[in-house]
DNA sequence: TTAATCGTACTTTTT
DNA sequence: GTACGATTAA
């Protein structure tokens, strides 16, 4: 049970600010010293924000408002949670490692944990991450009759992992929501998959965060326990947060109501995942009496990288406003790199990259390489291997995914809960040891008809009746297990598993096979014991099941180790919340960023827009763009078009690597053609001046002063030559008599005839025409 | 009934 | 490049 602290009603707070409060400006001063009531925090990317969290988490512990069991700060990956905790460790002492702190994923089945038995199911379930749930899905497929090659259980786990963060249960699902024969085959799926998890007591990713609401709701009195335990709430990431994580927390907060959320609409990037933009964008109604406060100093990037991002998400259309400004130098002028292919590509990045670390004594830690999809990452790899710079490649497929890992922890998985029949039925021919496809169609069927789990259906596998040669060595493998459990009970947890790798000869077969790959696989077993000893020496709760636990919640994402002084690879979503003096985004091509949809599918494109200014915004000092104009893909050459992001970017602050300054023929607003046609290099060898506003302040409202045809001069607008009509752009800032001022966000036509979508400081997004708005410009 | 070999379709982002 | 499935040999 989680120790339950009462407040120290008795105590006086002290009134003096806390002495860490020294480096903060105004807004973030503001946003730390809130500490009652609900909070939104509009964190601009580079803004600060983690200082602000970690802050204002200290002097809510400063001002004695809690005990630091009593605050829970939830995240997106562990390792913000890490560097949270760490930073705040710094600032207050070592007991901020009582605060709950942590991802959605991994505080919430912490509760699941304590509360398992309110759910029916014991403290040790098991957790399916992606790759069980497919499989578990696969094979009721299999049981229904569908062809798993026709019907794709990842498209099944989509549809059903969609309706369960939406809260919608299966009878739900089959009466309201079926739209397709794919919908009608998940529904049927979506039940007994329920019936099964619950069966082989697990979650899957999604439970951890539903399960937890279905507790509150059936249980007020349990909900009213952690209502009261927790007496501040705060989120990181809100614009990532889907409809169950949504509820939960509202469900948490309902009793203090102090609840502080921070997040930044133009980088939400996970709505393939059922993220969910309106959580923030609605925080104000949810909660009537909240206070908002912007942070929109940037601390990060060059004026030259802030304002080519502020001309690629001002393309968006719904968005709150803001205005991101910085005090730091323009800085270097961003490059686009074109080249002929992938592999042209990648050695042109690493050259540049050297070439760099040597004239501006940087650091081969300073440098990114971002893309839009994990299997770039290939050619980039061999490129820096054969060029013998240092890399370090974060995520890709999770070593907790490799085959052979699975493989183990299934093993372990099921020492820990016997009922979980898929771990069995993963390992109970691995290695090989005669037990084969038709066997286990038959234990399956047995245990199905007695209603008993695989493992007990082989405890007594003598009485079963199936193939002869196969009682033997199902015999065997039960004794294995068994042996092994006993073993667990008696000695360390690093034993029981060289002794279960021993005895089922699992890594015997990687010896006997002397090929590359097996080796490998070797290793990675290898490098598990490693983990599981360091886990059973460091960790005050060394149980397996802990362990299990552990790493069923850990991605590769975490273990980028900043201090390495080596390039980090990643995607461009790994990227978020990280910064990096030099970065480089790759990939810049039509179908690959913005991506491509799959049959039929459509993409988000405004998304895919929110996800290069990530990119971008990752950037401190320098920035390159690059893209190749022919690529590999589906194993044939394929001509790419360069993408619809380099028509969008201010053309004022990238220039080719000859000095070219890249340009567009169609209007800024009008992005959607596919690249080529509609661009052209012009030759252009004037040197990079900045532009005319170079030395004040950056403020994304000078930017078309900047615009190519402009003068530079005044007051940037432009009228049609022709009719002499005012030429709207959005980007534009104007004052409204009656709305006050506001900046244009999308527009159609010219003159007075101009329909316009303008967002209004104080009252929010309008739709006006123009001859009737009367609208003043003033940038 | 099981194991090994060969051929084929597919690559978005992650807790 | 690779991870499945189908096909074949034992």
């Amino acid at each position: 049970m989680p120790t339950f602290v009462l407040q120290n009603d008795g105590e006086k707070p002290p009134h003096s600010e806390p002495p860490f409060l020294t480096d903060v400006n105004d807004a973030q001063k503001k946003a730390v010293l809130h500490t009652d009531g609900p909070l939104l925090i509009i964190a601009g990317a580079g803004s600060g924000k983690t200082r602000v969290l970690t802050y204002r988490i200290a002097n809510l512990l400063y001002q004695k408002k809690a005990w630091p069991n009593q605050i829970l700060a939830l995240t997106f990956t562990n390792k913000a949670a890490r560097e949270m905790q760490e930073r705040i460790v710094d600032l207050i002492g070592e007991k901020a490692n009582r605060i709950w702190m942590g991802t959605f994923h991994s505080i919430f089945s912490r509760i699941l944990r304590f509360e398992a038995e309110h759910l029916g199911y014991t403290r040790d379930f098991s957790i399916y991450d992606t790759v069980d749930t497919d499989r578990v899905i696969k094979s009721i497929l299999q049981e229904l009759g569908f062809n798993t090659r026709e019907v794709k259980p990842q498209a099944v786990r989509f549809i059903i992992s969609n309706a369960k963060n939406q809260l919608i249960s299966p009878e739900a699902f089959k009466n309201k929501f079926v739209q397709s024969s794919l919908d009608d085959i998940a529904a049927q799926v979506y039940e007994r998959y329920i019936a099964r998890c619950r069966q082989n007591n697990a979650m899957d990713f999604d439970d951890l965060l539903i399960k937890p609401i279905e507790l509150f709701e059936h249980h007020p009195e349990i909900l009213q326990k952690y209502q009261n335990h927790f007496r501040y709430i705060l989120i990181d990431e809100y614009q990532d947060t889907n409809h169950a994580q949504y509820r939960a927390t509202q469900l948490l907060a309902a009793g203090h109501q102090n609840i502080c959320v921070v997040g930044d609409d133009s980088q939400s990037i996970y709505s393939f995942r059922g993220a969910d933009i309106s959580n923030i964008l609605n925080f104000k109604e949810d909660y009537p009496d909240s206070a908002q406060i912007p942070l929109e100093q940037n601390y990060r990037s060059t004026k030259s990288i802030l304002q080519c991002a502020d001309s690629v998400i001002r393309q968006n259309t719904s968005r709150l406003d803001k205005t991101l400004w910085t005090q730091n130098d323009r800085g270097e002028i961003i490059t686009v790199l074109e080249n002929y292919d992938e592999r042209d590509e990648a050695n042109r990045i690493v050259r540049s990259i050297e070439d760099l670390k040597m004239r501006e004594h940087l650091s081969f830690r300073d440098f990114a390489v971002l893309y839009r999809t994990n299997y770039q990452s290939r050619v980039l790899e061999d490129a820096f291997r054969r060029r013998g710079v240092p890399y370090q490649l974060v995520g890709g497929i999770s070593f907790y995914q490799r085959k052979e890992i699975k493989d183990v922890t299934a093993y372990l998985r099921l020492l820990v809960n016997p009922h979980d029949d898929e771990s069995l039925l993963r390992v109970i021919n691995e290695p090989a040891r005669g037990v084969g496809e038709k066997t286990i169609t038959n234990l399956q069927q047995i245990a199905r008809k007695h209603n008993k789990s695989l493992w007990d259906t082989i405890g007594d596998v003598e009485s079963t009746g199936i193939y002869k040669p196969a009682i033997g060595r199902i015999r065997d493998f039960v004794d294995i297990l068994e042996r092994t459990g006993k073993k667990l009970t008696d000695t360390g947890l690093t034993d029981t598993v060289r002794f279960l790798l021993d005895e089922t000869g699992y890594v015997k077969q990687f010896v006997e096979e002397h090929s590359h790959d097996s080796l490998m696989r070797r290793q990675n077993v290898m490098e598990l014991l490693n983990a599981i000893s360091y886990f059973e020496k460091s960790s005050n709760t060394p149980s397996l099941s802990a362990f299990l636990q552990e790493i069923s919640l850990v991605t590769d994402l975490d273990a980028h180790d900043t201090d390495d002084p080596a390039v980090t690879l990643m995607t461009v979503h790994g990227s978020k919340g990280l910064e990096f003096p030099v970065v480089f985004i790759t990939g810049l091509e039509e179908d690959l960023f913005p991506i491509g949809g799959r049959s039929g599918e459509d993409v988000d494109i405004e998304e895919e827009r929110r996800l290069f200014y990530v990119a971008i915004t990752r950037a401190e000092k320098r920035l390159y763009f690059s893209y190749a104009k022919n690529r590999f893909r589906f194993g044939e050459q394929v001509d790419m078009n360069r993408s619809r992001f380099l028509d969008e970017v201010d053309p004022s602050v990238v220039r080719t690597e000859t000095g070219a300054t890249i340009r567009q023929t169609g209007s800024p607003g009008m992005a959607g053609r596919s690249g080529k046609s509609g661009t052209y290099i012009s030759y252009d060898q004037s040197n990079y001046d900045g532009n005319a506003g170079a030395g004040s302040d950056f403020h994304s409202e000078s930017y078309d002063s900047a615009a190519p045809a402009d003068d530079g001069g005044g007051m940037g607008v432009e009228y049609d030559q022709n009719t002499g009509e005012i030429i709207w752009r959005s980007g534009m800032a104007v004052i409204h008599k009656k709305f006050g001022p506001g900046k244009i966000v999308q527009c159609q036509g010219q003159g007075d005839d101009a329909r316009l979508t303008v967002f209004f400081k104080n009252v929010g997004q309008k739709k006006l025409v123009a001859r009737l708005a009367q609208l003043k410009v003033i940038g």
